[in-house]
Order: structure tokens, then sequence, then C-alpha cells
DNA sequence: GTCCATGTTCTTTA
DNA sequence: CTAAAGAACATGGA
């Protein structure tokens, strides 16, 4: 569910409220959701780490809630990190009223000047997601791309010039540039009449430009909606997000496209959906196919 | 029962 | 060798 404009509402959301909370409490009830040092699929946790973890987190204040990529980061004030990744069905929750199903780690916080408690749990019932714990001193993240909000046309042009691989590939490729996903790479696409299955290195310069500023502006106005909701995201507060009403071509197959009403198409790329208009979008004829000359 | 799902990573195929 | 496709992870909804 959740894209950089989903993890984004969510930042902004516990911000304000968790930062200079300190931890009271710490409740790991799935601890083969927590990874240490970095993002790494659990397979066998050691039994001590169900203490470790607690046992790290409390006491400790947050220092600043931030977001990179698609990750949610409290920074402690040991200087320690706490990554939370929501992988497809992830969700924070502020102050549950009843434990959600599938939740895998509550914090209990407490403010210091007027004593109030707060709890922030973490459920995910098909638990692609993740907890990371970045121990004191330990260097950020590592291979992440940059963030879409701050490229510039140039830098995404450099980026893409070095991709034979088709755009919508290049775009989901976190390592290239981080933060978008499935719904916000059709979207963006869509916006700029690029094809997906376009070689990346063969855009224009006026094309990189156009793709860059339109990938901006639809993740500021997602930003501006709370994300979008398809099926399990909610922000902190249990509320859907509004950018799925505005969606162009994401899980509008059949629908007419809004500028040509071509009915959009739904076709499967790399293994995932992938929504155009046939009219807006096309594909120059040498790409159509794949075969080497 | 079937197919599909906002993500990531590993393995297989071409 | 590389690039792309496929499978895997785990759960639930249509």
């Amino acid at each position: 569910m959740p894209e950089l404009p989903e993890v984004q509402s969510v930042v902004d959301a516990l911000s304000p409220i968790l930062t200079g909370q300190t931890i009271s409490q710490t409740e790991l009830l799935r601890p083969d959701i927590v990874s240490f040092g970095r993002f790494q699929r659990v397979k066998k946790v050691s039994p001590s780490l169900n203490e470790d973890l607690p046992s790290l987190l409390q006491h400790r204040a947050i220092t600043r809630l931030y977001r990179r990529a698609k990750r949610i980061i409290l920074a402690l004030d040991d200087t320690s990190h706490l990554y939370f990744h929501l992988g497809m069905t992830g969700n924070l929750t502020l102050n549950p009223t009843s434990t959600l199903p599938h939740t895998h780690l509550i914090l209990t916080l407490q403010s210091p000047a007027p004593r109030q408690t707060t709890q922030v749990s973490f459920s995910d019932p098909r638990r692609f997601g993740q907890i990371v714990y970045i121990p004191p001193g330990s260097p950020p993240d590592h291979d992440l791309g940059p963030e879409p909000l701050s490229l510039t046309p140039a830098h995404l042009g450099r980026l893409l010039a070095s991709a034979r691989r088709p755009l919508k590939s290049a775009l989901l490729d976190q390592s290239l540039i981080a933060g978008l996903g499935n719904i916000y790479v059709d979207e963006s696409l869509h916006a700029a009449r690029l094809h997906p299955q376009l070689p990346a290195n063969t855009l224009t310069p006026a094309q990189t430009a156009s793709l860059c500023r339109h990938i901006q502006r639809i993740l500021r106005k997602a930003i501006a909606a709370r994300g979008s909701t398809l099926r399990d995201y909610r922000t902190p507060t249990g509320e859907s997000g509004g950018f799925q009403l505005q969606h162009k071509v994401y899980d509008r197959q059949g629908l007419p496209c809004t500028t040509c009403k071509t009915p959009i198409l739904r076709i499967l790329h790399s293994g995932r959906s992938t929504h155009l208009c046939p009219s807006c979008q096309r594909l120059p004829r040498q790409n159509r196919r794949t075969f080497r000359l």
C-alpha cells in the first residue's frame, strides 16, 4: 500500500505528536518482523531478540520522526534509529481503541510536561513490512537512490540515461530513484504521456523534464490528499486517503481516459499490473518488438 | 476453488 | 555475461 505519499502522510500525522516523547514500554508480539542493523528478511529469530528490542528502546526519547524513500524513521536520543517499512499492508496506528488483527509491535510513549500516554501500534497482515533497529553510530541508508521530490530534470536525465531497460522498471528501482511504486509510476507516466515500455535511455531532454515535473506534481498532490487508499492503507488516525479519487489510470482499466476517452488498458509488465492510455501513451514502432538486430 | 493486491528479493530463463 | 521474467514471502478480499 505504501508509496512515498502514504509514508509521508503517516510521518506528517505522527511527527508532531511523537517528537519529544519517551518510550516507556515496547510490546513485541512478532519478533520475526524486526531485524538488526539493516533491512533483511528474518528467517530465524534468536530467542534473545525478544527482549533485546524492548530493552534497547526503554527510556529512549524520540528526537525526530522523518521519511526516507518508503521508510518511516524514528531518530532516538542515543543516536540509534528505528525504521518502519510498511510493505504492502502495514499500518501505524495512533492510540488504537482495540488491538487490530496482526499487530506485531506496540510502543507506549510518555510526554514529559503534561503527563500523557500515547500508543503507536504496527500491524501488517501479510508481513511484507519490516522494522529495523539501527544501533548508535551506524551508517544510515545504503542502496537508495535520490528522493524524487528533490530531483532536478538534469539529474533524472542522467539516471535514466544509464538504463537501457523499460522506463517503468527503472522508475520502480529503489536504488535508482527511491519512493515511487506501482501507483505513482503509472500515474506519472500517463501524465507525461510516456509509454512504460519505452527504453529509459531514449527519452529526449524535453521528455525527461516533463516526466520530472509530473512526478513531483503528482506526489505533491497525493501527499496533500493523504495518499491513496485502495484497500488497507489508513492514516495513523484511521482515515482513508483521498488521492485514489484523482487517479487517471491506476485501477481504471476499461474506463475512459480523462483526456481522450480511449478505454484505459491494463497490461502485465514485469509481473506488475500496469495501467495506461494506449492513445495518449504511444510506443514508437521501433520499440514494439524486442528482437535484437 | 480462482485471481489479485500499494513491496522487495532471490532464482530462473532467454 | 546481462536483462527480464518469475517465484517467493503471507494473508485476505472479490
